[in-house]
DNA sequence: ACAATTTGACCGCC
DNA sequence: GGCGGTCAAATTGT
């Protein structure tokens, strides 16, 4: 894959080569063994619980995504939106409304998952119909925009193959403070398990959410350049089981979903387009 | 009353 | 000019 190549360009020494490559073997090896688990035998002739597998897949998945974004860190965020008024002027809006610029080429992480859900506090400020898909693309951002300035945005949109996937691009990293949850690394597929309500602060995503376990998502990494998305790595998979506790009683895994989660699945490519465009 | 979402308009990029 | 991303007023929810 180019896209691999093209990332291992950017990892800092060979050391981080070695670290992600064990992280993931470790991720693969974690997944593999939940999906014995899940699949039959309750305990998978692991040694180690569902829960324990999957902090283990998540912690690896988080490290080489710190790792990763830590080949970005230290590009400063700009500021939003002023520039933009003053490039704009007056002319048509006066506060500054449609003056924006694109982020073409930010960070973005893609995860393929069968919920859009995550931990963090979103504010939806758009969707749209889109050429390419039958199904609407919902625009989200961090909900510490204003507070914190954080600059973390998310796309969401299922996949038209399999409308029960949702596409979930984010962009950027999460700069605010934000603690998305308390129990930060540890799945909680079988916490909280009585309500059904998948209210996180997107209500409009769970006009399309799937009440099914996001068990495998696929993660790709389309941009590296402006941003480190530790954050994504932080907590963004964490999301994904949140909405398990909603589905816990009946969790089906898929085989499909699972290979998922192997490493064919995970995707870090790069565009290398120029990085100057900003959100406003 | 405040916060979040919806939705049409606006704008940049291709 | 079309498409996709963002803004913000209006609407809805808590």
């Amino acid at each position: 894959m180019n896209n691999t190549t093209t990332l291992c360009t950017k990892i800092n020494g060979d050391s981080e080569k070695r670290k992600i490559t064990r992280e993931l073997l470790n991720g693969h090896e974690a997944a593999t063994q939940l999906k014995l688990l899940l699949l039959k035998n309750p305990n998978g002739g692991s040694s180690l619980s569902a829960e324990e597998l999957v902090a283990n897949v998540l912690r690896s998945f988080n490290e080489i995504l710190s790792i990763l974004s830590s080949q970005n860190a230290g590009i400063p965020a700009e500021d939003d939106s002023d520039q933009c008024k003053n490039k704009r002027t007056a002319t048509k809006t006066a506060r500054g409304r449609g003056c924006y610029k694109r982020r073409r080429s930010a960070d973005t992480w893609t995860i393929v998952s069968l919920t859009a859900d995550d931990n963090y506090t979103w504010r939806k400020y758009g969707q749209k119909q889109i050429l390419s898909s039958i199904f609407p693309r919902s625009y989200f951002r961090c909900s510490r925009k204003y507070e914190e300035g954080c600059r973390a945005i998310k796309q969401v949109q299922k996949t038209q193959e399999n409308p029960v996937m949702y596409e979930t691009t984010y962009t950027g990293m999460h700069t605010c403070k934000s603690t998305p949850n308390s129990n930060n690394n540890v799945p909680r597929l079988l916490l909280n398990s009585q309500n059904h309500h998948h209210d996180s602060k997107v209500s409009n995503e769970k006009d399309y959410y799937p009440i099914i376990s996001p068990l495998t998502p696929t993660v790709t990494q389309e941009h590296a350049k402006e941003d480190s998305p530790s954050d994504v790595g932080d907590h963004k998979l964490d999301p994904v089981w949140s909405d398990l506790k909603d589905f816990e009683p009946s969790i089906k895994p898929s085989i499909n979903l699972v290979k998922n989660f192997g490493m064919d699945s995970v995707h870090f490519g790069t565009h290398d387009d120029d990085d100057d465009d900003e959100l406003s």
